[in-house]
DNA sequence: CCAGAAGTTCTAGCGTTGCTAGCTGCAAGA
DNA sequence: TCTTGCAGCTAGCAACGCTAGAACTTCTGG
């Protein structure tokens, strides 16, 4: 039967395509996991290739290299942070921008090594030039959107992108150990009150 | 003369002291140089021995490591952003924030490695813990004089703190190209807008 | 059912990295 | 002048990212 030979063929062929991405998944996880747990130098492809019990090689049949493993994580991890500023409602009298902010520096201080992927870590993410990965853009619009309601007669994106850098420079500089820890309320409230044009003291 | 004899040891002894100090001063300037010339990545202890014309020993007899060597580069290039910071002063109508702000924003564009020595690179500077060098209290002292002014009730020195996160957040993604170039000015007014507590749209 | 083709995974190794053990040769002191 | 000490070099280690080519498995045609 020719044709349930062909069927036959496509189906294992099947089978192979999503076995392959399972293991590409396999990678990044391992990846992932290997740098939350120890850090990004400790994430070396025979290590990595230990991780998952496959030799080195195959990293290089799913990833043109290391870089191109990190990018992937680094675009999970966008997607990951998207999703948890999405979440971050603000409780009570809180702000929207205040819950964004929260959320933002604590999937910072929580998740360092999958932050350094993304942020800091000079593995050229394709932000400019190139096709923007969903992920990316995701996270941003959730930004765009905690800052709308105080933004006024700013400009709104020129407005997010200053935000974003006061969150990144404290996330950057907290996790170097530059900022005091105790003082990390008081900055926010700062921070915050200076962006929304208020000079209220308290929470907002 | 024994007398003579033990003075010249002592002066053969110093000039050893006085060259080891200047070779110590010739490996700093290698390191940076190469690193602002081709980015850290290139600035290996091969090349760094070759450039000062010694072999890669002698480095580990001046420096217990690689990271002592760009530790030593970031301290003294934060000597030279403090110097920076203090000849920056307002032109006209500028406030002094805006100046001091121009002028870390200037250093990190125009000195990249410098800048990624200091602030990015994990080489651990005895920020928080340890004796703080001089220079990086200078270039801190330099930042809270500025935001002195526009301090009013708020904390200056908590305050100084969000000003230098946002600074060093916009330095960071504008070198990442996260940031959209044609908008610098713009967030730059903003960001000041806004840590001055007024809602003023042109420059301070 | 079997031999050859096709594709997949591994072994082994290249060039480079940070770092160091141990030899060599020069200069200072007795 | 002989010895001692030390400064600097040669050579090499382990680990890095990455890859060529062998070896094995799986599918196909006779």
């Amino acid at each position: 039967m020719s044709s349930g030979a062909r069927f036959g063929s496509v189906s294992i062929q099947n089978r192979r395509e999503r076995e392959r991405a399972e293991r590409h998944q396999l990678i990044i996880d391992a990846a992932r996991e290997l740098a939350e747990a120890e850090g990004w130098e400790a994430v070396t492809t025979r290590r990595l290739a230990e991780k998952v019990e496959y030799s080195q090689p195959v990293l290089y049949s799913h990833f043109k290299g290391k870089d191109a493993i990190v990018r992937a994580v680094a675009i999970q991890g966008c997607g990951e942070l998207a999703r948890l500023l999405r979440q971050a409602r603000p409780k009570q009298s809180e702000s929207r921008l205040r819950a964004a902010a929260e959320a933002y520096l604590e999937f910072a201080e929580k998740r360092p090594a999958l932050y350094a992927a993304i942020f800091v870590l000079e593995v050229d993410l394709p932000w400019g030039t190139d096709e923007i990965p969903q992920e990316l853009r995701d996270a941003f619009g959730e930004l765009v959107a905690a800052v709308q309601p105080v933004a006024g007669e700013r400009d709104l994106e020129t407005l997010t992108e200053v935000f974003w850098s006061t969150l990144h420079g404290i996330a950057t500089l907290t996790h170097g150990k530059r900022l005091r820890p105790s003082h990390h309320e008081a900055r926010l409230d700062l921070a915050l009150g200076a962006l929304s044009g208020t000079e209220q003291e308290h929470r907002l």
